[in-house]
DNA sequence: TTACTTTTGAGACTCAATCTCATTAAAGGA
DNA sequence: TCCTTTAATGAGATTGAGTCTCAAAAGTAA
C-alpha cells in the first residue's frame, strides 16, 4: 500500500523530521486521488478506513507536505483548504465551477510570463500566484 | 460626513432594501480609505470612533455592499476576506508583500484576454476570477 | 398615526484550524 | 538490544472569522 516511501522520506530528512507510520497514511490518502480535497476529508477517509491518526496529526502532516513541496495547497475563499499531490503534475492553476463545484486544471505560458513581468515592472520578487477562475461549467450554464 | 449618500441608497432600493444610519456608517468607513481591511478592522473603526453599529450589521452590511458591486471582497487565503471601495476604481488584480502585508494593485488587459480564451476552451461561462502574485516587495527582497 | 415588515443588537453558535500537554515512539549511540 | 534523547502523537480545549437567533427597534407606505 504504502506509494512513494522514499520520496516521502527524503523529504522529510531534509528538514530534520522523523519518518512515522502516521505521516505514511496521510500521504498514502492524499495520492490515493487526484481529487481536490480538503483536510476534514482526507481526515475522515482515513478514520473510516479504520486507520487511527489523529485530526491534529492529520492537519499536522498535510503542513509538512505543503512545505516539502510533495502536496499543493489550493485556497478558493470558501474557508476550506484543499489538497492535491504533485506527484506527477506540472505547476496548473485552476477553473472552478461554482454551481457543482467541478474543479479542472489550466495552465498558460504566456499567463505565467506576463506575471513575471508585473512582478519585474512592480519589483516583486513573486514566492507563489493564485489564479482562479470561476464560473458555471459546461454541464451547469 | 456621508459619502455618496446616492449610491448608497440606489443600491440599496434595487434590491428592495432599506436605507438605514448603519449601513451610512459601514459605508462611509469603507469610503474612507482605499486600503484592503478586514471586516474586523472596519467594525472596530466604527467601534472607537464611538458610533454604534453591532458586528453583525457590519459583517451583513458589508455582504450587501459586495453584492451590489459597490465594495470589493479579496480573498487572501489567510482566512480573513479584505474589502475595498469599488468608488473610483477600474478592475485591477492583487500583488501582495508576503512580509510587510503591502497590497499593490495591478492590471493586464492581456492576461484578462487569456483567461477569455481559457474559459472558452473549458467551456466555462466565467462569473469572478482571483489572480494574486505573492511575493517579496523592493522593501523587504 | 397605524400597521406592517425589515433591520438591528447581543450573544450564542459554527466550523476549520490550531494549540496544549501528557503519553508514546523514532533514531542514534553504547 | 537496550538507553537516552528528543520529536511526534492524540484527545480535547481553544481560537477566530463569520453566521444565526429572536426580541426589540426603526423604516415605509397608506
Amino acid at each position: 500500500m504504502a506509494t512513494n516511501i522514499q520520496l516521502l522520506k527524503d523529504g522529510l530528512k531534509n528538514e530534520g523530521l522523523r519518518y512515522t507510520s502516521q505521516r505514511q497514511i496521510v500521504w498514502d490518502e492524499i495520492c490515493k486521488t487526484d481529487d481536490h480535497r480538503d483536510a476534514e476529508d482526507i481526515y475522515f477517509k482515513i478514520k473510516t478506513s479504520g486507520q487511527k491518526v489523529s485530526r491534529a496529526t492529520v492537519y499536522r502532516t498535510i503542513d509538512i507536505l505543503v512545505k516539502n513541496n510533495l502536496v499543493r495547497k489550493l485556497e478558493l475563499g470558501d474557508g476550506r483548504n484543499r489538497y492535491e499531490n504533485k506527484l506527477d503534475s506540472s505547476h496548473h492553476d485552476h477553473i472552478v465551477c461554482i454551481q457543482c463545484g467541478r474543479i479542472d486544471e489550466f495552465m498558460d505560458e504566456n499567463i505565467e510570463k506576463l506575471q513575471d513581468e508585473i512582478a519585474k515592472k512592480y519589483q516583486f520578487k513573486i514566492v507563489r500566484h493564485i489564479h482562479q477562475l470561476f464560473g458555471l461549467c459546461r454541464d451547469c450554464r
